[in-house]
DNA sequence: GAGTTTGAAACT
DNA sequence: CAGTTTCAAACTC
């Protein structure tokens, strides 16, 4: 069972139990748990457990888990055989410290010689918990714009020199944070489970490293196990609640200007805490701090910030499932984490998505926010801007939609997943997806979501978005609706009204929970897929890791087609234009010059639209006109193979996807829903326009539900899976670590139900 | 910021 | 399923 690489973790673990900062950490710890808030704001799935929606949120869990996590990791590092692995396995902490101690005389001085740090043997120590596990879990919270501020929760006695540490093993960090995924729930209860793990709600991580990043991204490989999201982890937990008393680790801390780049926030020295001693229970309780080292750190102290990102996104249904798929869309957001992004996921917090006892999470029901992804490939044409600065960051979480990584980064990250749009973006540079922005608000306190003045709220938002805003970030200003139809550009996502929306008499929020589960319910009851993405990927579309993201699958496509008739598709009136794909056979649009592909296949114009769509146009127009036509073919295969309808791909789905690593927040579900339901497709946008952001699904793999991914075959994976979707233990499904996981997403989209526009139009 | 346009969602 | 109405975003001024 134990790996060398675990031991290496449980090692490190033990250390920081034993390690004096822990010790001086918890003296600290003024900072108190708070769990109060961020509770609320995720939805519970109850009803959206409802396994049967088609879309279990995968986007939420996608979106969750992208957006807070990103992931540095070079692709290479990643290990997926670990999480394989070690996803099978669970080793309760109290094993891997154990193990880790054990390893730890082992490794002592080889593992410093790998992080490459040489401190003093004290330093060392600490340096050597707070280097692994950062690797582990870090996520660069920085990109987030608000948290950051807020929280700043604490310093701590610097081993400075941590620096070098950033860049231990990829290996060793994914060990620890599959431990921590595996560690299985005290409670059965699932919700419970979760209760305890988030208890604030927030979720964060904070990848510096690659290697952490990959960490993350061998969770989110962790074929079975449910049970420990990464997501969690990222649901930020403010500092403070990590600290209660409770052990925490460092994980990393990263020298200054090591690796990290992301921005301020990179200069900081990271350090992870992470609650060891109840652990399994309180994965919340983790906690991935970064913190700007100084060299000097002689000085030790750093102050470490928090950045705590919030999620919004709901879940609805992919509760359960996000929870442990969270961590697996944890893994697909770290893997963009790094840098820029800091996640945010969290735009809007899930909804709810309840963990039905059964949990889900082998279901998701949820699916991700396709509106998600799309707000994030609108946000991402700003949010490439914005980056971090923005703080939008988020990037996570949420949402499923995979972040591509814009850059390099997602390139490499492919896997991460990023949920959906949202994390798209932010898997840029930094830039974060729409979602993130809405994280701010989140960020805000849950509570409040509606309350400031609407106008405000609107200003903020358009500032928000304007860059970056993003979609991700919704922010609706319904005045009729009680933002619990689909006309509420939140409630479509799968996300809670926040503070910067507008609304007038919403219902869409944590307090109406019940409310809100219903309706989606009745709305799914009528329509399956209303709360799918709308903008599709073909599986085959799916960026691979080298392909450019830029270029818009041509396979991505509007669920349903569009229905123009005067905006000729150049304008955001149009979802395919506004989800940066183009029009298929199945859109009645009239006098299509759709500039991502029109209806009729002509390669896309020129675009008129301002945009730089038009880049994207121009790659992924013409792409897309041929992918199109694979695309299509992709379809029919998946559609025929796996699910023929549309309900069944979506349940199988739901489960999947979480199910086996996590969903992804919305923004995962989103991109994912969206990936995975077409196949690859994940939003067009990936095309050059907004490539990156959102579309970037492709992100990953990772934030894909394994199930999703089932390697390439979904229909394998899908028919592995049990009907809950749980991959468990569908070999072939199994993501294995393995990047090729990824193809999870593919799975995904299998299950999702075909959508007739999608299909096959040559 | 107010008003108009647009097309999806919802309703019949 | 088609037609109509409602709604809120997108857009324009």
């Amino acid at each position: 069972m134990d790996t060398p690489e675990r031991n290496q973790i449980s090692a490190t673990l033990s250390k920081f139990e034993d390690s004096p900062v822990f010790n001086y950490i918890n003296s600290l710890s003024p900072i108190k748990p708070v769990k109060s808030v961020p509770i609320s704001q995720t939805f519970n799935s109850l009803s959206f457990s409802s396994p049967p929606s088609v879309f279990t949120s995968p986007h939420v869990s996608c979106l969750k888990e992208s957006r807070f996590l990103r992931r540095h990791i070079p692709l290479g590092t990643s290990k997926p055989k670990i999480s394989s692995e070690d996803v099978n396995k669970v080793h309760t902490i109290e094993e891997a410290l154990a193990d880790s101690k054990r390893a730890r005389h082992n490794k002592g001085e080889s593992q410093n010689t790998e992080k490459g740090i040489s401190l003093g043997d004290a330093s060392i120590e600490h340096i050597k918990f707070s280097v692994e596990p950062q690797q582990t879990l870090k996520y660069d919270t920085c990109g987030s714009p608000g948290y950051d501020e807020d929280n700043t929760l604490l310093e701590l006695p610097g081993e400075a020199a941590a620096a070098g540490a950033c860049k231990t093993d990829s290996v060793e960090s994914e060990v620890h944070l599959q431990e921590m995924c595996q560690m299985e729930p005290k409670s059965e209860d699932p919700d419970c489970y979760w209760d305890s793990l988030i208890p604030d709600g927030s979720d964060m991580l904070i990848f510096n490293s690659p290697g952490e990043a990959e960490a993350f991204k061998g969770l989110m490989h962790k074929p079975l196990d449910p049970s420990i999201r990464l997501s969690d982890f990222m649901s930020v937990v403010p500092l403070s609640a990590v600290h209660n008393g409770r052990k925490m680790f460092i994980v990393d801390s990263v020298a200054s200007g090591s690796e990290h780049e992301i921005g301020d926030h990179c200069s900081e020295p990271t350090i992870t805490a992470t609650d060891t001693d109840q652990t399994r229970e309180n994965l919340a309780d983790v906690v991935l701090v970064t913190s700007n080292y100084n060299e000097n750190a002689n000085d030790q102290l750093v102050s470490v910030t928090h950045r705590a990102i919030r999620r919004r996104c709901l879940d609805f249904e992919m509760a359960n499932v996000q929870k442990k798929n969270s961590d697996d869309n944890s893994n697909a957001g770290s893997s963009t984490s790094e840098s820029d992004e800091r996640n945010v996921a969290n735009e809007k917090q899930l909804l709810p998505a309840k963990l039905n006892g059964n949990f889900q999470r082998g279901i998701l029901q949820g699916i991700g926010l396709h509106l998600n992804a799309l707000a994030a490939l609108k946000e991402y044409k700003g949010i490439q801007i914005e980056n971090l600065s923005s703080g939008r960051q988020l990037s996570l979480p949420n949402s499923t939609s995979l972040q591509i990584s814009t850059t390099q980064e997602q390139q490499h990250l492919s896997m991460v997943p990023v949920s959906s749009e949202r994390e798209l973006d932010s898997s840029d540079n930094g830039v974060q997806p729409t979602e993130d922005c809405s994280q701010p608000s989140v960020y805000m306190t849950g509570e409040d979501f509606n309350r400031n003045s609407p106008r405000k709220k609107k200003q903020v938002q358009r500032k928000m978005e304007t860059p970056g805003e993003t979609e991700g970030c919704k922010r609706c200003n319904c005045k009729k609706s009680k933002c619990l139809k689909l006309y509420c550009e939140c409630f479509a996502a799968g996300v809670y009204c926040i503070e910067p929306c507008s609304c007038q008499d919403c219902f869409n929020k944590p307090v109406h929970e019940d409310t809100v589960l219903q309706t989606r319910k009745q709305i799914e009851s009528r329509n399956p897929l209303a709360f799918a993405p709308k903008v599709i990927r073909s599986a085959d579309s799916v960026p691979e890791i080298g392909d450019d993201p830029n270029k818009t699958p041509a396979s991505a496509r509007h669920k349903r087609g569009c229905n123009c008739k005067k905006s000729s598709c150049l304008k955001k009136y149009c979802e395919c234009y506004q989800g940066g794909v183009g029009c298929s056979i199945g859109c009645r649009c009239e006098g299509c010059k759709n500039a991502f592909g029109r209806k009729d296949g002509s390669a896309p114009v020129g675009i008129e639209t301002e945009q730089e769509e038009t880049e994207a146009s121009d790659k992924g127009v013409a792409e897309k006109a041929s992918q199109k036509t694979e695309i299509q073919n992709t379809e029919e295969h998946l559609d025929s193979a796996t699910v023929s309808t549309p309900l069944r791909l979506s349940r199988p789905l739901l489960p999947l996807p979480f199910s086996s690593k996590g969903k992804a927040p919305r923004s995962f579900v989103t991109t994912i829903s969206g990936s995975a339901l077409f196949g690859s497709q994940k939003l067009g946008k990936p095309n050059s326009l907004w490539p990156q952001s959102k579309h970037f699904q492709t992100v990953p793999d990772d934030e894909m539900p394994e199930i999703l991914l089932g390697d390439t075959s979904p229909v394998t994976c899908i028919k592995t899976s049990s009907p809950n979707g749980k991959r468990i233990s569908s070999p072939s499904c199994d993501l294995g670590s393995s990047p090729s996981r990824r193809g999870g997403r593919k799975l995904i989209l299998q299950s999702i139900p075909s959508f007739p526009s999608l299909t096959p139009h040559p």
